[in-house]
DNA sequence: ATGGTAGTCGAACTA
């Protein structure tokens, strides 16, 4: 069982490379973020012909995440434990296949100063909560999706520029750190320790061409689940295309 | 080169 997780940055603008990824890699799972579209302006239609079902949360200009499943989809649930209607759509979740998949845009924070960083901070630790509230550790479960935030050195171009600012940000390392505790791996970790591998670049300053990345997008496993894990990779291609996304598909591979 | 680039929406905000 093939799940991947990608912030598209725009669906509209990235469709026709959303389903060429598609067809080439053939997820299984494949949860999107930055979809940007309301609902009913979703490529559902072209999804579904190439066998998907699809569950989404969409708003408009900002945010937004979907699930898109080749196998059917079940409880399907909106937001974060305790979130309103008029919540920004930052989470998905979803059952395919027997794995209970999470799909999630942590809020990015704009600075370690700004009211948007203990935003973020608060963000994950309603995360953790839905977690301990509607979610087992110990059943096949992935929660995957942009974190926004790197782990350690390894997962930053410029680990002593960026130490201490946004992304990067012992705060937020610990916010991250207190979700995983709930019984959750990182799956890429589990399968490479190299550093310089990057799931996004900016868009400035020919920071992809100069591999100056940030590995900000991961899939987790939980516990029961990561027996199954056969690999976890990052697949660089569709962030070469003519108008690419800035973020580039996280792919992990579990047995049946 | 004295910020850079991209998306949304149609000026300014987000990333």
């Amino acid at each position: 069982m093939r799940i991947a997780s990608w912030n598209i940055n725009s669906i509209r603008v990235r469709e026709d490379l959303l389903l060429d990824w598609v067809r080439r890699v053939e997820p299984d799972v494949l949860c999107l973020q930055e979809t940007k579209v309301v609902d009913d302006e979703f490529p559902t239609d072209e999804l579904m012909r190439l066998g998907y079902a699809v569950a989404m949360s969409g708003q408009p200009s900002y945010n937004g995440v979907a699930i898109l499943a080749k196998r059917p989809i079940s409880a399907i649930r909106i937001g974060l434990a305790g979130e309103g209607p008029t919540a920004e759509r930052r989470a998905i979740a979803a059952t395919v296949g027997g794995v209970r998949v999470l799909n999630v845009y942590v809020p990015n924070g704009k600075s370690i100063e700004s009211p948007s960083f203990v935003e973020k901070l608060r963000w994950l630790e309603r995360l953790r909560l839905t977690l301990d509230t509607l979610e087992s550790a110990d059943t096949p479960l992935v929660l995957c999706g942009d974190f926004n935030i790197c782990r350690d050195d390894r997962d930053v171009y410029a680990p002593d520029l960026y130490r201490g600012q946004l992304h990067f940000h012992p705060d937020e390392q610990r916010a991250l750190n207190r979700v995983l505790d709930f019984g959750l791996v990182d799956t890429f970790r589990e399968r490479h320790a190299e550093g310089a591998r990057y799931s996004f670049w900016d868009y400035r300053a020919a920071a992809f061409r100069r591999n100056e990345g940030m590995r900000i997008d991961y899939v987790f496993a939980s516990r029961a689940l990561l027996p199954r894990l056969k690999d976890c990779d990052i697949d660089n291609e569709p962030r070469h295309a003519d108008k690419p996304s800035d973020h580039t598909p996280v792919v992990a591979d579990f047995t049946d």
